[in-house]
DNA sequence: CCGGCGACTTGAACAATGTGCAAGTCCTTT
DNA sequence: AAAGGACTTGCACATTGTTCAAGTCGCCGG
């Protein structure tokens, strides 16, 4: 009976457990080892580094990614349902857009799907490089998007964890905040309306409604040129 | 004559020298130390932790901004001129980027341009929620966009910095994604053409070929449901 | 069946880094 | 000149990535 020995597949898959529960700088080998019931060091012997493992980590997730059917539904659809699911899979793991600006990441799976994006951006009648700035902006729009999630997630974690140290600096840090805000008119505005709590409650909303402007706008570049 | 003694701007303003050429993950209390000519643990005595210094720094580096005069010229060729600076102070600070995916940021010189840039759609025909959500939808794009500026800036610094072992390393990482790429029929045409360098040449072109698909998209949905 | 070899794990150790603390040093105020 | 506050320093500790030499385990050739 062969030993029970770790795979880089069951690291990296827990290690991505750690990442969406405890966010990048959550990370830490020794935690890593714990969760494996193994020496921290033990995944050196399968990973080259942490940078590395993120790196396996993100490609994992990208993974999880379905690709729509480019015969079955029209490219605008298809392009809806990647950004969707792309900005699903940024807020399950936020860790993700950290890891994004940090390192230039590459993989498999995210292969498979850039690829599929430059397919849905020519089947939309783009050419060559064109497409190339199609499938680009609408990644970039997702990621940044993902952004401001990662850091409310971040937040939250860190409010979750300490127990009473952090949630008084938290506090102190939004009185601050709306302190400024109430000195600038729309800003203030958004503060003081009874609105103010739905904003908070929709960044989705807003994400979609941008989707949509930037998707309208990539159409009307195509037929006022159409395909050459 | 009073004493020579650090201040808090002075601490800030060699945070972000320290944070352009190193990174984020580059400044550490030490090295700050020695640039200013003190001991790593004086600058606690005027901010209260390393986050907070980023915090600041960050602020900083929004006041660079100028804002477009909305009386003299239209919304449209504000909100490019306005888009248009915040990338290239993301480009110019790409540890921002990261900051905004680990942090919630604020400060009064953001607080001044997210007003300003809510002043812009306000104009532009966006009424309350709608006018956020546009302002947002910009900026995200911005940001994402800025992102991958900063992973490729985060690898040239690394690069520059250990001679040679991270070299081998990059060309190791670089041969790796190649051949990932050569896999996929879009991909790989992209390596193939001569068209190649062209392409990474240019992340200037794919950022405002995708705002002014979005500015398109969003002047449509005004034109669609006029001014409330 | 056994000896060794290669796959894998371990624990100790080191360097880098954020930060608290007690003791200093310097200027201003009375 | 004495006192008190503003600021600085050096030391110390905890956390974390990573290396390394020494283990342990199971298989395979004899």
């Amino acid at each position: 009976m062969p030993r029970d020995t770790l795979t880089r597949d069951q690291i990296v898959r827990t290690a991505v457990e750690l990442l969406d529960a405890e966010g990048l700088e959550g990370l830490n080998m020794r935690a890593l080892g714990k969760r494996l019931d193994s020496a921290a060091t033990a995944v050196y012997w399968h990973v080259k580094n942490k940078d590395n493992l993120v790196l396996l980590a993100t490609d994992q997730v990208w993974g999880e990614l379905k690709l729509p059917d480019l015969d079955a539904v029209d490219w605008r659809t298809a392009a809806t349902g990647m950004a969707i699911d792309l900005y699903e899979m940024f807020t399950r793991h936020p860790w993700l857009v950290q890891a994004f600006a940090a390192h230039v990441l590459y993989g498999e799976s995210k292969a498979r799907h850039d690829d599929h994006s430059l397919a849905v951006y020519e089947a939309a009648g783009f050419a060559g490089a064109q497409a190339d700035q199609a499938a680009s902006a609408v990644f970039t729009y997702v990621l940044g998007n993902a952004a401001g999630a990662a850091a409310t997630a971040s937040l939250a974690r860190k409010l979750a964890r300490d127990d009473t140290t952090a949630e008084e600096q938290f506090q102190d840090a939004m009185a601050k905040a709306q302190e400024i805000a109430m000195r600038y008119p729309r800003l203030r505005a958004r503060l003081d309306t009874s609105a103010a709590a739905s904003y908070a409650a929709a960044p989705d909303k807003a994400f979609e409604f941008g989707l949509q402007a930037l998707l309208d706008g990539l159409e009307q570049q195509i037929a006022g040129q159409p395909a050459g």
